[in-house]
DNA sequence: GTGAAAGCGCTAACAG
DNA sequence: CTGTTAGCGCTTTCAC
């Protein structure tokens, strides 16, 4: 047995299907239906009911063509695997879902830079109402014509003067996981970030990485450049980011990842070179992901899906009239301390 | 300054604006963007170069109202942060990418279970072409009705007869961890995975039981259902399940869990209770998630992302008028040891 | 090869 | 309170 492209659907019922069945005119049903006022109690008590038996429910097309509506929002991210995203997502699902609206997703990973991202913008336009970009470098062309959409937008990570945007004091993550570091005695220590070569995310690891120059001019540290290692926000970036790192001619004694996945690749790597966790080498991440705990992971959490659901929330505000001043919601951050972390050991 | 609802979307060109400009009528221009015959080359040449300049896109919801078609396609997953699930979902959406479907997330946990889910699928129906259900446990009644959307259908996990399904062979996945246990000489075996108490997956839990059964049989041993315990797929639920397994009067040598969070979390209970892994416990999962190998975790790992790849590939082959026959498209498996699976300490 | 016109299913004035 | 009537923007016969 096989399908082919010719299964049909059953006839759904329409709004004059129903209005015929309830003897009145498919206006009265629209508003009976979408609650609106200016219907009496027994028409729109006897037209639900019909509805209801007749399992109709309102064309989303017509709808949308109608009303300009289409009650479902778009989220893009650069990409979909990945811890940290699927958080947002989570977050960012339940709300639209709570709200009636349907969350569309969109990975705009290498999808040809800036011209792809636009483009897949305007593309998604009329489908959706609104959209939040997550992480997803914004520049000043891309924003205006953003906003010439006419989409609800809400970014993630970067914050713009066009629209409200959400995230946590990533300066404030470099600091505090690097003072850490520094009250432990550390005075050479590793970044393993996004760098240029990273596409993916552009001012997250910039402000992280501000953090950690703060840090160590507050503390009379000078930084070393040659410390500063890619690592693509994956596990297997941080592995070869601390390999590098460890080959230096003078290592780090210890390491911070701005993100839990990279210090995982760089535990690994650690591991690989024989090079004992925190014994010869502190690490420390940022999110506080769920296998954080069971490497005994000192890092910097931070809530991510409550950061997607106040994203999702703010275009949906926006949607339906609430005012939304455009500004930064910031999430709060916290250093969860655990074993990876410990004063260096003194040089033989 | 803020963003009220008021904000207006620049007017968008529609296919009239293309036709005056192009000097031709709509149904023309119609045609020529959509690659129709019978539209002179010098025609279709210019329409195509005026749309381009106006910026002209048809408008999704239009197009769906006149020809029933919304080139996008839904996944319902149980729950949307869990690496399996993003891993699915990132597969499926390249694939939707590339063909230039939107690809919509609808997250059906807690949902009120049956009708919840039902429900959703409805209410999602004109929305979208077709829907891939990620390991979400459908059951007779729920089969009829959703084949009477006319949606295209494609599950991952379980199987049916009314749609095609792909997966992995999860009893061969029980049966693999098993048999690796077994020959290292293990002979109490635990099982963390999911049992009736987890609403989320239904089936492969089951099959992935029944394989461990089956191999235990072929070797003889017998099974002890006391040693068998829900773990809801999570970190949190395996490291409870393995706090339990550890208290029991005899306690496994070995443990067996489903999916590698619940063996991260099994292994962080054994850190916890001074349990040495894999010296005191060997511990295998299910997976090869990306910590793993951080973990030194021996697995049996499957290939997730194509799994979802070739689920929305199969819808889209429906849409696309490609004859899918129902049945099941397996995807391999392979057992991936590492340090945390090791024969069983002679006991003192 | 191209155009005119009839919908697709719904909402939004505008009358009554 | 309820019905009538235009569209929303596109596709699709059916003529020319």
């Amino acid at each position: 047995m096989t399908i082919t492209g010719s299964t049909s659907a059953r006839d759904r019922a329409t709004i004059e299907d129903v209005a015929v069945a309830a003897g009145v005119s498919v206006a009265t049903v629209s508003r009976a239906l979408r609650g609106l006022p200016n219907v009496a109690w027994s028409t729109r008590e006897r037209v639900s009911r019909v509805a209801d038996e007749l399992r109709y429910r309102a064309d989303p097309s017509a709808s949308r063509l109608a009303t300009g509506r289409s009650r479902s929002i778009a989220i893009a991210v650069p990409l979909l695997n990945g811890w940290y995203f699927s958080q947002v997502l989570a977050g960012a699902e339940a709300v639209c879902a709570e709200a009636g609206y349907v969350l569309v997703v969109m990975c705009v990973a290498d999808r040809a830079g800036r011209r792809g991202l636009v483009d897949a913008t305007t593309s998604i336009d009329r489908r959706v109402d609104g959209i939040v970009f997550v992480d997803i470098p914004l520049h000043g062309d891309d924003l205006g014509t953003i906003a010439q959409t006419g989409l609800r937008t809400v970014t993630i990570g970067q914050s713009t003067d066009l629209f409200p945007s959400v995230g946590i004091d990533d300066v404030a993550v470099g600091e505090l996981a690097t003072e850490h570091l520094l009250e432990l005695g550390h005075r050479r220590i590793g970044v393993i970030g996004g760098q240029a070569e990273d596409q993916i995310n552009f001012v997250v690891p910039q402000l992280r990485q501000q953090g950690v120059e703060r840090a160590l001019a507050t503390a009379g540290v000078a930084a070393d450049a040659s410390l500063q290692v890619g690592g693509s926000f994956s596990v297997a970036g941080g592995r070869e980011a601390m390999t590098v790192l460890m080959q230096a001619p003078e290592p780090p004694t210890a390491v911070f990842a701005m993100s839990d996945e990279m210090a995982f690749g760089a535990i690994l790597a650690a591991r690989e070179s024989a090079c004992h966790v925190p014994d010869d080498v502190s690490i420390v991440g940022v999110d506080d992901h769920d296998v954080a705990v069971v490497l005994g992971l000192t890092t910097v959490r931070q809530r991510v899906s409550e950061v997607g659901a106040r994203a999702a929330r703010l275009v949906l505000d926006q949607l339906e009239g609430v005012e939304v001043p455009i500004g930064r919601y910031e999430s709060p951050i916290e250093l969860v301390v655990r074993e990876t972390s410990r004063k260096p050991r003194r040089r033989p």
